[in-house]
DNA sequence: TGCCAGGGTTTTAACGTTCAAACAGACTTC
DNA sequence: GAAGTCTGTTTGAACGTTAAAACCCTGGCA
């Protein structure tokens, strides 16, 4: 509870000095510094960030909108997620502050609520939905944000975002069960109003157009992420007059479903057919065979976002001329996921 | 970005009346206070949080230590937990701020930083464990807390928790079971060293004994938490001398292994043998049939915690004589769980 | 008429920091 | 030796709010 006051006085200098020793210790004589250093040491001081903010306005806290599935349906790696996002931000002496807000346009009078009263410096947003409105608002109100996935917008994505190219992804899933001997590659999909599912989905269809393996009849789409779904299609693609020996599907709930279907079937996951997920959610690695997944490289993710964030922002470019393009302007990072292999896609 | 003293000079009042119409508008005259309150609505005016904190030193922040599992295992229903968590928290105007610590004593630093640097007011605790000495740390140093999860000390336990009666839950499930015809009931418990897990197992264990059914040789004791492990304790239940016909389990991981072990044995959950399974986690809606499970009132239980962590501290005993119990006096709250009944406890 | 009470409002003074400007020395420079 | 340039330190003011005290009315009462 001391304050700089109080160490000023404890170490024979002004408050300024104590308040330099902290935040521009360069400007101070060694000695001086010591001195100082030591009576923070001694005293405990710890600088108030209340005050600090004020005195700055910035506060050094980023919010985050925790999802609310109405469905029950879980974020299976919102941990995760925000696990790496905390880490990110305490590299940067930052902070996550979590809120509710309910969801779309509805929901953005509680951003501007905790911009406004300086509760949060700005945003990550993540869930993001095909044509999201927050992301178009908040630009416009020029609040400071970031956004974990693209709004599949037709025209250019309002504000910063980083991605994962999960066409990539499923396109390397589509690879390895080729180098496993598949030859007939089911994928298991969402609706199609989904522009994260159609990336995907582009990425099993390109990757099989390329090695030559044929696609009709084989994208199935489910309405629900369960495994009941992921269960029913797999039924379907193993019925088909050329049953598939491959499956890459979009969750891994859904993959989940291939395997009980192929387990109600006397099929081994990874022998007969090789399955494979995405999100490497903790699913993956509980069932047996565990599952091959693609997993979305969150520690960077989170790097990416709290980078951007943080970056000084050049917004109002009072300097027009200065450093026109810095190291790392881009505000639009697509990252490549990692698949992990797992006994589901491969024997042994 | 409008000031109180903007907000006065419009409405030609002093600041302070201004910052009365807010916090104590009783003390106004209705027509002062009416024309305040235009002036409020027409500059969009919102008090600086990072002000206030410093006039009053309250921040009206909690600290939540987003868990990391280095095994990869992750918290199921987290999410549930933090939305809670965040929602019980803003009914009482405050926030919950993430951030991440070393396990155990030596991340005590890091609260005590936090804290210090009056980022927060307190703390909730959960991830709990088994003679959790965070508990005694941050009541020695008098720093507010309360915990979700108890620490299972042989002595009293340091400070205020809210936890479920986890006991009752296994019973209850026993007894659902009971009323289903089971009459071999097998229990999915973990190693002993888990306060947590002796006490579901003693739920289970005096349900059954209260209903006359034997528990010999019935309680299995999984390493781990993964669906093999329970699908082997369910493999060894299904080949005693006298087989189970119906298990429940300490976890939903445990009891999905209990199902795909009926499954590969061609019984039917919820027909020949009942399953329940412990949280409601996503997992326990996804899966077919879907997982009989107990819930935690993750609501009730972050009212509670929010409620005991702001009530108004009577730690200083400067009024000793004043109301010496208050209604919610207790610190320290037991909540019953629910039995949430699906398809793989009884058919249907 | 003079005094008191009390509601309603304003004044003053903090809360703990940091920014910007001022200042004091020592050291160059011509 | 006067003027200029550093370097290190202090002074004064401000960030936006609230607690406490002071103040000014109006009305009641003796």
């Amino acid at each position: 509870m001391a304050t700089l006051k109080q160490v000023a006085a404890h170490a024979e200098v002004s408050v300024q000095t104590v308040s330099n020793a902290l935040n521009a210790p360069h400007r101070l004589r060694p000695d001086t510094l010591q001195r100082v250093t030591k009576s923070i040491e001694l005293l405990n001081y710890r600088p108030n960030r209340n005050a600090r903010s004020l005195r700055t306005s910035a506060v050094e806290l980023i919010g985050y909108c925790v999802p609310s599935w109405p469905n029950g349906q879980a974020h299976l790696v919102m941990d995760q997620f925000l696990h790496a996002l905390c880490t990110a931000a305490e590299t940067t002496s930052r902070h996550i502050l979590l809120f509710t807000a309910p969801v779309g346009l509805e929901g953005m009078p509680v951003y501007e609520d905790l911009h406004a009263r300086r509760l949060v410096d700005g945003f990550v947003l993540s869930q993001t939905e095909t044509h999201d409105p927050r992301h178009g608002w908040l630009k416009e109100q020029e609040i400071p944000f970031v956004s974990f996935g693209r709004v599949w917008k037709e025209t250019t994505q309002p504000g910063p975002f980083v991605d994962v190219d999960g066409a990539a992804g499923c396109a390397a899933a589509v690879r390895h069960l080729y180098d496993a001997g598949r030859r007939r590659i089911g994928f298991l999909s969402w609706p199609k109003s989904s522009g994260l599912a159609e990336d995907r989905l582009s990425g099993w269809s390109d990757a099989c157009k390329q090695l030559g393996l044929s696609t009709s009849g084989r994208a199935m789409r489910c309405v629900d992420d369960t495994i009941d779904e992921g269960a029913g299609a797999t039924a379907e693609l193993l019925d088909a007059t050329e049953p598939v020996d491959g499956i890459v599907a979009i969750s891994d709930v859904l993959a989940l479903g291939a395997l009980s279907e192929l387990n109600r079937r006397g099929l081994t996951a990874g022998v007969e057919v090789g399955v494979t997920g995405f999100d490497d959610s903790p699913l993956a690695s509980v069932v047996s065979p565990a599952l091959t997944s693609i997993r979305q490289p969150m520690d960077q993710i989170a790097t990416e976002l709290i980078d951007i964030l943080t970056a000084p922002t050049r917004r109002s470019a009072d300097n027009p001329d200065a450093d026109p393009t810095p190291a790392r302007s881009s505000t639009e990072r697509l990252l490549q996921p990692e698949l992990v292999i797992r006994g589901s896609s491969a024997p042994g």
